[in-house]
DNA sequence: TCTGGGGTCCTAGGACCC
DNA sequence: TCTGGGGTCCTAGGACCC
Protein backbone atom coordinates (compact mmCIF):
# COMPACT_ATOMS: atom_id res chain seq x y z
CA UNK A 1 0.00 0.00 0.00
CA UNK A 2 0.88 3.51 -0.93
CA UNK A 3 0.47 6.40 1.26
CA UNK A 4 0.50 10.28 -0.09
CA UNK A 5 1.35 12.95 2.07
CA UNK A 6 0.44 16.47 0.64
CA UNK A 7 0.83 19.75 2.95
CA UNK A 8 -2.09 21.99 2.41
CA UNK A 9 -1.55 24.96 0.40
CA UNK A 10 2.07 24.53 1.06
CA UNK A 11 3.97 27.92 0.61
CA UNK A 12 0.51 29.91 2.58
CA UNK A 13 1.08 27.08 5.73
CA UNK A 14 4.65 27.95 5.40
CA UNK A 15 4.12 32.16 5.66
CA UNK A 16 1.21 31.22 8.73
CA UNK A 17 3.78 29.33 10.87
CA UNK A 18 5.61 32.30 11.48
CA UNK A 19 2.75 34.89 11.56
CA UNK A 20 -0.04 33.52 12.75
CA UNK A 21 -2.44 36.47 12.11
CA UNK A 22 -3.00 35.11 8.79
CA UNK A 23 -4.87 32.09 10.32
CA UNK A 24 -8.72 32.28 9.36
CA UNK A 25 -7.86 35.14 7.02
CA UNK A 26 -7.56 35.07 2.69
CA UNK A 27 -3.46 34.45 1.76
CA UNK A 28 -2.01 33.86 -1.25
CA UNK A 29 1.56 33.83 -2.62
CA UNK A 30 3.05 34.83 -5.72
CA UNK A 31 5.81 33.55 -8.74
CA UNK A 32 8.61 34.85 -8.69
CA UNK A 33 8.57 38.62 -10.38
CA UNK A 34 4.69 38.95 -7.79
CA UNK A 35 3.41 38.05 -11.31
CA UNK A 36 1.02 34.87 -10.72
CA UNK A 37 -0.79 33.42 -7.71
CA UNK A 38 0.56 29.88 -6.99
CA UNK A 39 -0.42 29.54 -3.62
CA UNK A 40 -3.87 29.90 -2.16
CA UNK A 41 -5.40 29.77 1.25
CA UNK A 42 -9.24 28.21 1.77
CA UNK A 43 -10.29 31.52 2.41
CA UNK A 44 -8.70 32.67 -0.54
CA UNK A 45 -10.01 29.85 -2.73
CA UNK A 46 -13.41 30.51 -1.94
CA UNK A 47 -13.20 34.28 -2.96
CA UNK A 48 -12.51 32.48 -6.16
CA UNK A 49 -9.39 33.68 -6.82
CA UNK A 50 -7.72 30.88 -9.06
CA UNK A 51 -4.39 29.11 -9.52
CA UNK A 52 -1.44 30.59 -11.72
CA UNK A 53 -3.79 33.83 -12.41
CA UNK A 54 -2.12 37.06 -13.06
CA UNK A 55 -2.26 38.84 -9.91
CA UNK A 56 -2.94 42.02 -11.44
CA UNK A 57 -6.11 41.11 -12.73
CA UNK A 58 -7.50 40.50 -9.46
CA UNK A 59 -6.45 43.46 -7.91
CA UNK A 60 -9.50 44.95 -7.13
CA UNK A 61 -10.87 41.73 -5.46
CA UNK A 62 -7.71 42.00 -3.53
CA UNK A 63 -7.90 45.08 -2.29
CA UNK A 64 -11.65 45.24 -1.25
CA UNK A 65 -11.37 41.34 0.67
CA UNK A 66 -7.95 42.22 2.23
CA UNK A 67 -6.32 39.30 1.04
CA UNK A 68 -2.39 39.34 2.33
CA UNK A 69 -0.28 39.05 -0.66
CA UNK A 70 3.05 37.58 -0.45
CA UNK A 71 6.13 37.21 -2.73
CA UNK A 72 7.83 33.46 -2.77
CA UNK A 73 10.35 33.03 0.12
CA UNK A 74 11.72 29.73 -1.29
CA UNK A 75 14.15 29.89 0.90
CA UNK A 76 11.86 29.46 3.88
CA UNK A 77 9.60 27.10 1.68
CA UNK A 78 12.46 24.58 0.80
CA UNK A 79 13.51 24.69 4.45
CA UNK A 80 9.89 23.98 5.73
CA UNK A 81 9.69 21.07 2.91
CA UNK A 82 13.25 19.75 4.38
CA UNK A 83 11.85 19.12 7.87
CA UNK A 84 8.52 17.62 6.93
CA UNK A 85 10.50 14.91 5.10
CA UNK A 86 12.82 14.56 7.51
CA UNK A 87 9.81 13.77 9.75
CA UNK A 88 7.97 11.13 7.42
CA UNK A 89 11.01 9.71 7.46
CA UNK A 90 10.48 8.76 11.12
CA UNK A 91 6.91 6.95 9.81
CA UNK A 92 8.18 4.87 7.13
CA UNK A 93 11.99 3.68 5.80
CA UNK A 94 10.57 3.66 2.22
CA UNK A 95 10.07 7.24 1.50
CA UNK A 96 10.14 9.31 -2.21
CA UNK A 97 9.90 12.67 -2.23
CA UNK A 98 8.21 13.39 -4.74
CA UNK A 99 7.80 17.29 -4.96
CA UNK A 100 8.62 19.87 -2.19
CA UNK A 101 5.07 19.81 -0.53
CA UNK A 102 4.60 15.70 -1.56
CA UNK A 103 6.13 12.20 -0.76
CA UNK A 104 5.14 9.13 -0.95
CA UNK A 105 5.48 6.07 1.92
CA UNK A 106 5.28 2.51 1.23
CA UNK A 107 3.43 1.45 3.94
CA UNK A 108 3.38 -2.58 2.48
CA UNK A 109 4.67 -4.75 5.48
CA UNK A 110 3.79 -2.71 8.22
CA UNK A 111 1.68 -4.13 11.23
CA UNK A 112 -0.25 -1.13 11.83
CA UNK A 113 -4.02 0.36 11.48
CA UNK A 114 -3.02 2.30 8.40
CA UNK A 115 -5.86 4.91 8.94
CA UNK A 116 -4.98 5.55 12.71
CA UNK A 117 -1.05 5.39 11.59
CA UNK A 118 -1.68 8.31 9.09
CA UNK A 119 -3.66 10.11 11.63
CA UNK A 120 -0.86 10.10 13.91
CA UNK A 121 1.86 11.40 11.18
CA UNK A 122 -0.68 14.12 10.63
CA UNK A 123 -1.04 15.32 14.29
CA UNK A 124 2.82 15.21 14.66
CA UNK A 125 3.55 16.96 11.65
CA UNK A 126 0.77 19.73 12.76
CA UNK A 127 2.11 19.79 16.42
CA UNK A 128 5.96 19.77 15.13
CA UNK A 129 5.99 21.91 12.51
CA UNK A 130 2.81 23.42 11.80
CA UNK A 131 2.23 22.41 8.52
CA UNK A 132 -1.26 20.62 7.94
CA UNK A 133 -1.41 17.78 5.70
CA UNK A 134 -3.73 15.67 4.08
CA UNK A 135 -3.17 11.67 3.25
CA UNK A 136 -4.64 9.11 0.81
CA UNK A 137 -3.93 5.77 0.88
CA UNK A 138 -4.32 3.19 -1.77
CA UNK A 139 -2.75 -0.08 -4.09
CA UNK A 140 -0.84 2.18 -6.21
CA UNK A 141 0.63 5.38 -6.68
CA UNK A 142 -2.62 6.62 -8.70
CA UNK A 143 -5.26 5.61 -6.52
CA UNK A 144 -3.23 7.23 -3.28
CA UNK A 145 -3.55 10.46 -5.26
CA UNK A 146 -7.20 9.89 -5.79
CA UNK A 147 -7.60 9.16 -2.38
CA UNK A 148 -5.64 12.58 -1.12
CA UNK A 149 -8.23 14.80 -2.94
CA UNK A 150 -10.85 12.83 -0.77
CA UNK A 151 -8.62 13.13 1.82
CA UNK A 152 -8.62 17.04 2.29
CA UNK A 153 -12.14 17.37 1.89
CA UNK A 154 -13.05 14.99 4.75
CA UNK A 155 -11.08 14.08 8.10
CA UNK A 156 -7.55 14.18 6.50
CA UNK A 157 -6.87 10.97 5.66
CA UNK A 158 -8.73 8.53 3.50
CA UNK A 159 -7.92 4.78 2.19
CA UNK A 160 -9.13 2.99 -0.20
CA UNK A 161 -8.73 -0.45 0.86
CA UNK A 162 -12.13 -2.62 -0.46
CA UNK A 163 -13.55 -3.04 -4.19
CA UNK A 164 -16.38 -1.55 -2.78
CA UNK A 165 -14.46 1.69 -1.93
CA UNK A 166 -12.56 2.26 -4.91
CA UNK A 167 -15.69 2.11 -7.01
CA UNK A 168 -16.47 4.66 -4.86
CA UNK A 169 -13.42 7.08 -4.76
CA UNK A 170 -13.69 6.46 -8.63
CA UNK A 171 -17.15 7.05 -9.18
CA UNK A 172 -16.46 10.67 -7.40
CA UNK A 173 -13.59 12.00 -9.23
CA UNK A 174 -14.17 14.38 -12.29
CA UNK A 175 -11.39 13.08 -14.57
CA UNK A 176 -9.29 16.21 -14.81
CA UNK A 177 -8.72 15.91 -11.35
CA UNK A 178 -6.82 12.38 -11.91
CA UNK A 179 -2.90 12.42 -11.89
CA UNK A 180 -1.61 12.16 -15.69
CA UNK A 181 -4.73 13.99 -17.39
CA UNK A 182 -4.40 17.30 -17.95
CA UNK A 183 -6.69 19.99 -20.24
CA UNK A 184 -5.68 18.29 -23.52
CA UNK A 185 -6.67 14.61 -22.31
CA UNK A 186 -9.49 15.76 -20.62
CA UNK A 187 -10.96 17.32 -23.60
CA UNK A 188 -10.76 14.43 -25.22
CA UNK A 189 -11.98 11.90 -22.45
CA UNK A 190 -15.08 14.47 -21.96
CA UNK A 191 -15.76 14.49 -25.79
CA UNK A 192 -15.59 10.57 -25.84
CA UNK A 193 -18.34 10.24 -23.01
CA UNK A 194 -15.44 9.89 -19.99
CA UNK A 195 -16.38 12.30 -17.19
CA UNK A 196 -14.97 10.85 -14.01
CA UNK A 197 -12.53 8.36 -13.22
CA UNK A 198 -14.40 5.40 -13.35
CA UNK A 199 -15.91 5.94 -16.96
CA UNK A 200 -12.16 5.81 -17.63
CA UNK A 201 -11.81 2.25 -16.35
CA UNK A 202 -14.66 0.93 -17.95
CA UNK A 203 -13.08 2.52 -20.96
CA UNK A 204 -11.58 0.16 -23.82
CA UNK A 205 -7.58 -0.27 -23.11
CA UNK A 206 -6.38 -0.74 -26.78
CA UNK A 207 -8.41 2.60 -27.54
CA UNK A 208 -6.24 4.58 -24.24
CA UNK A 209 -3.36 3.47 -25.50
CA UNK A 210 -4.06 4.56 -29.13
CA UNK A 211 -5.10 8.14 -27.60
CA UNK A 212 -3.31 8.50 -24.87
CA UNK A 213 -0.13 6.28 -25.52
CA UNK A 214 1.31 3.82 -22.69
CA UNK A 215 1.14 6.48 -19.87
CA UNK A 216 -2.39 6.61 -20.64
CA UNK A 217 -2.68 2.38 -20.24
CA UNK A 218 -0.65 2.69 -17.09
CA UNK A 219 -2.84 4.82 -15.85
CA UNK A 220 -5.45 2.51 -16.46
CA UNK A 221 -3.72 -0.08 -14.95
CA UNK A 222 -3.04 1.64 -12.22
CA UNK A 223 -6.97 2.63 -11.28
CA UNK A 224 -7.29 -0.46 -11.38
CA UNK A 225 -5.32 -1.62 -8.83
CA UNK A 226 -2.70 -2.80 -10.51
CA UNK A 227 0.55 -1.01 -9.30
CA UNK A 228 3.00 0.26 -12.31
CA UNK A 229 4.49 3.32 -11.16
CA UNK A 230 7.08 2.13 -8.49
CA UNK A 231 8.32 3.88 -5.40
CA UNK A 232 11.66 5.88 -6.21
CA UNK A 233 13.37 6.16 -3.17
CA UNK A 234 16.53 7.14 -4.53
CA UNK A 235 16.14 10.55 -6.82
CA UNK A 236 17.85 10.03 -9.59
CA UNK A 237 20.17 12.59 -10.80
CA UNK A 238 18.82 15.63 -13.02
CA UNK A 239 18.95 15.13 -16.46
CA UNK A 240 18.73 18.90 -17.33
CA UNK A 241 19.20 21.73 -15.72
CA UNK A 242 17.91 25.14 -15.87
CA UNK A 243 17.79 28.89 -14.43
CA UNK A 244 15.88 31.08 -16.57
CA UNK A 245 13.82 34.10 -14.63
CA UNK A 246 11.89 36.95 -16.26
CA UNK A 247 13.32 40.29 -15.59
CA UNK A 248 11.73 42.99 -13.14
CA UNK A 249 12.31 45.74 -15.41
CA UNK A 250 12.28 44.85 -19.60
CA UNK A 251 15.87 46.19 -20.63
CA UNK A 252 17.46 46.32 -24.20
CA UNK A 253 20.95 46.63 -22.88
CA UNK A 254 23.72 43.63 -23.42
CA UNK A 255 25.60 44.85 -20.22
CA UNK A 256 22.33 43.87 -18.37
CA UNK A 257 21.77 40.79 -19.91
CA UNK A 258 25.31 39.61 -19.54
CA UNK A 259 25.01 39.49 -16.19
CA UNK A 260 22.09 37.94 -15.71
CA UNK A 261 22.92 35.49 -17.97
CA UNK A 262 26.43 34.81 -16.48
CA UNK A 263 24.28 34.92 -12.97
CA UNK A 264 22.12 31.80 -14.04
CA UNK A 265 25.25 29.72 -15.99
CA UNK A 266 26.85 30.29 -12.39
CA UNK A 267 24.17 28.82 -10.61
CA UNK A 268 23.55 26.23 -12.95
CA UNK A 269 27.08 25.27 -12.19
CA UNK A 270 25.91 25.31 -8.97
CA UNK A 271 23.33 22.97 -9.18
CA UNK A 272 25.58 20.66 -10.77
CA UNK A 273 28.39 20.64 -8.48
CA UNK A 274 25.24 19.88 -5.40
CA UNK A 275 24.43 16.85 -7.31
CA UNK A 276 28.45 16.25 -8.02
CA UNK A 277 27.62 16.31 -12.17
CA UNK A 278 29.07 17.91 -14.79
CA UNK A 279 27.03 19.12 -18.40
CA UNK A 280 28.11 19.25 -21.51
CA UNK A 281 25.64 21.41 -23.28
CA UNK A 282 24.96 25.05 -22.32
CA UNK A 283 21.82 26.37 -24.17
CA UNK A 284 20.86 30.63 -23.83
CA UNK A 285 18.43 32.13 -24.85
CA UNK A 286 16.62 35.66 -24.10
CA UNK A 287 13.60 36.56 -25.68
CA UNK A 288 11.10 39.52 -25.31
CA UNK A 289 7.62 40.17 -23.81
CA UNK A 290 5.26 37.58 -25.22
CA UNK A 291 2.02 39.62 -23.50
CA UNK A 292 3.18 42.96 -25.37
CA UNK A 293 0.78 44.32 -28.19
CA UNK A 294 3.39 46.99 -28.76
CA UNK A 295 6.24 45.12 -29.82
CA UNK A 296 6.82 41.55 -32.04
CA UNK A 297 7.49 38.24 -29.79
CA UNK A 298 10.39 37.03 -30.25
CA UNK A 299 12.75 34.96 -29.18
CA UNK A 300 16.66 33.26 -29.66
CA UNK A 301 18.18 30.69 -28.27
CA UNK A 302 21.44 28.77 -28.82
CA UNK A 303 22.96 25.73 -27.75
CA UNK A 304 27.22 25.40 -27.14
CA UNK A 305 29.17 22.09 -26.75
CA UNK A 306 31.75 22.46 -23.95
CA UNK A 307 34.99 20.57 -25.28
CA UNK A 308 35.01 19.07 -21.69
CA UNK A 309 31.88 18.55 -19.50
CA UNK A 310 32.33 20.61 -16.90
CA UNK A 311 30.55 21.80 -13.71
CA UNK A 312 32.96 25.11 -13.47
CA UNK A 313 31.48 28.94 -12.98
CA UNK A 314 34.11 30.00 -14.94
CA UNK A 315 33.78 27.81 -17.44
CA UNK A 316 29.59 27.69 -17.72
CA UNK A 317 29.46 30.90 -17.71
CA UNK A 318 32.63 31.86 -20.70
CA UNK A 319 30.25 29.55 -22.40
CA UNK A 320 26.81 31.31 -21.67
CA UNK A 321 28.03 34.61 -22.77
CA UNK A 322 29.84 33.71 -25.87
CA UNK A 323 26.02 31.93 -26.94
CA UNK A 324 24.84 35.35 -25.90
CA UNK A 325 26.95 37.75 -27.98
CA UNK A 326 25.54 35.44 -30.75
CA UNK A 327 21.63 35.89 -30.49
CA UNK A 328 21.99 38.99 -29.43
CA UNK A 329 20.09 41.76 -31.80
CA UNK A 330 20.52 45.08 -30.42
CA UNK A 331 17.24 47.67 -29.82
CA UNK A 332 14.76 45.01 -28.61
CA UNK A 333 13.29 45.36 -25.23
CA UNK A 334 13.75 41.81 -23.56
CA UNK A 335 12.01 40.15 -20.74
CA UNK A 336 13.54 36.90 -19.82
CA UNK A 337 17.17 35.00 -20.23
CA UNK A 338 17.79 31.49 -19.22
CA UNK A 339 20.30 29.49 -19.26
CA UNK A 340 19.69 25.76 -19.51
CA UNK A 341 22.54 22.75 -19.05
CA UNK A 342 22.65 19.41 -20.49
CA UNK A 343 24.42 15.69 -21.33
CA UNK A 344 24.90 15.47 -17.58
CA UNK A 345 27.12 12.69 -16.22
CA UNK A 346 28.42 12.28 -12.86
CA UNK A 347 31.29 13.45 -12.26
CA UNK A 348 33.44 10.76 -12.48
CA UNK A 349 32.66 9.32 -15.81
CA UNK A 350 34.67 11.90 -16.91
CA UNK A 351 36.29 12.35 -20.32
CA UNK A 352 38.81 14.60 -20.69
CA UNK A 353 39.87 16.23 -23.74
CA UNK A 354 43.50 16.07 -24.78
CA UNK A 355 44.03 19.61 -25.90
CA UNK A 356 41.44 21.62 -23.25
CA UNK A 357 43.05 24.86 -22.19
CA UNK A 358 41.90 24.38 -18.47
CA UNK A 359 43.45 22.70 -15.79
CA UNK A 360 40.44 20.57 -13.97
CA UNK A 361 41.92 20.47 -10.56
CA UNK A 362 42.84 24.13 -10.52
CA UNK A 363 39.02 24.73 -11.32
CA UNK A 364 37.55 22.16 -8.87
CA UNK A 365 39.43 24.01 -6.14
CA UNK A 366 38.33 27.42 -6.99
CA UNK A 367 34.92 25.66 -6.68
CA UNK A 368 35.76 24.55 -3.51
CA UNK A 369 36.66 27.51 -2.23
CA UNK A 370 33.59 30.03 -3.50
CA UNK A 371 31.15 27.14 -2.30
CA UNK A 372 32.66 27.28 1.03
CA UNK A 373 32.83 30.98 1.83
CA UNK A 374 29.15 31.24 0.24
CA UNK A 375 27.49 28.67 2.35
CA UNK A 376 29.31 30.11 5.57
CA UNK A 377 28.61 33.48 4.56
CA UNK A 378 25.35 33.39 2.18
CA UNK A 379 24.88 32.90 -0.97
CA UNK A 380 26.55 35.82 -3.49
CA UNK A 381 29.40 36.37 -0.93
CA UNK A 382 32.03 35.33 -3.92
CA UNK A 383 31.28 35.60 -7.26
CA UNK A 384 32.08 36.44 -10.74
CA UNK A 385 32.80 39.80 -11.62
CA UNK A 386 30.32 39.82 -14.41
CA UNK A 387 27.58 38.90 -12.70
CA UNK A 388 27.16 42.29 -11.30
CA UNK A 389 24.63 43.41 -8.49
CA UNK A 390 21.20 42.58 -10.81
CA UNK A 391 20.32 45.79 -9.74
CA UNK A 392 19.19 47.30 -13.42
CA UNK A 393 16.76 43.46 -13.81
CA UNK A 394 16.51 41.25 -10.67
CA UNK A 395 12.74 40.25 -10.06
CA UNK A 396 10.32 42.28 -8.70
CA UNK A 397 9.49 40.75 -4.74
CA UNK A 398 7.93 43.96 -2.68
CA UNK A 399 5.92 41.63 -0.52
CA UNK A 400 8.72 39.22 0.79
CA UNK A 401 8.59 37.57 4.79
CA UNK A 402 11.61 37.00 6.38
CA UNK A 403 14.21 34.12 6.28
CA UNK A 404 12.85 32.79 9.43
CA UNK A 405 14.51 30.03 9.37
CA UNK A 406 17.57 30.67 7.13
CA UNK A 407 18.49 33.77 8.28
CA UNK A 408 19.96 34.92 11.50
CA UNK A 409 18.32 38.68 10.92
CA UNK A 410 15.25 36.76 9.94
CA UNK A 411 14.44 34.38 13.20
CA UNK A 412 11.50 35.78 15.29
CA UNK A 413 11.93 38.07 18.29
CA UNK A 414 9.60 37.52 21.41
CA UNK A 415 8.96 40.45 23.42
CA UNK A 416 11.15 43.66 23.18
C1' DT B 1 2.41 48.98 -15.51
C1' DC B 2 1.41 44.16 -14.26
C1' DT B 3 1.23 37.18 -17.03
C1' DG B 4 6.62 31.84 -12.99
C1' DG B 5 10.10 28.43 -12.97
C1' DG B 6 11.34 24.34 -12.85
C1' DG B 7 11.17 19.29 -14.58
C1' DT B 8 9.81 14.35 -17.08
C1' DC B 9 8.41 11.06 -20.67
C1' DC B 10 6.63 9.51 -25.26
C1' DT B 11 6.04 9.48 -30.29
C1' DA B 12 6.61 10.30 -35.12
C1' DG B 13 9.44 11.04 -38.70
C1' DG B 14 13.78 11.75 -40.95
C1' DA B 15 18.62 10.51 -41.58
C1' DC B 16 21.53 7.06 -41.81
C1' DC B 17 23.46 2.22 -41.65
C1' DC B 18 24.00 -2.60 -43.50
C1' DT C 1 6.78 -6.05 -65.54
C1' DC C 2 10.12 -4.92 -62.11
C1' DT C 3 12.76 -1.07 -57.10
C1' DG C 4 13.71 -4.89 -49.68
C1' DG C 5 13.85 -5.18 -45.07
C1' DG C 6 15.51 -4.31 -40.92
C1' DG C 7 17.75 -1.60 -37.58
C1' DT C 8 19.39 2.75 -34.64
C1' DC C 9 19.80 7.45 -33.41
C1' DC C 10 18.34 12.09 -33.16
C1' DT C 11 15.13 15.84 -32.88
C1' DA C 12 10.99 18.45 -32.48
C1' DG C 13 6.81 18.68 -30.60
C1' DG C 14 3.32 17.50 -27.49
C1' DA C 15 1.63 15.79 -23.38
C1' DC C 16 2.05 15.78 -18.37
C1' DC C 17 3.62 17.05 -13.26
C1' DC C 18 4.39 20.43 -9.16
Amino acid sequence: MFALVDCNNFYVSCERVFNPRLEGVPVVVLSNNDGCIISRSNEAKALGLKMAEPVFKRKDLIEQHNVQVFSSNYALYGDMSHRVMETLKRFSPHIEIYSIDEAFLDLSGMEVDQYEYCQNIRRVIQKELGIPIGIGIGATKSLAKIANKIAKKNEGVFTIDSERKRDWALRNTQIDDVWGVGRQYATLLKRNGIGTAYDFTQQNPEWIRKNMTVMGLRLWEELHGRSCIPLETVMPAKKNIATTRAFGKKTANIENLREAVSTYAAACAGKLRRQKSIARYVTVFIHTDPFSDRERYQSFSITATLSEASNSDIILVEAALKCLEQIFRPNLLYKKAGVIVSEITKGEAFQGNLFEKHNREKLDSISKVTDSLNNQYGRGTLKLAIQGSGKEWKLKQEKLSPGYTTRWDGIIEVGG
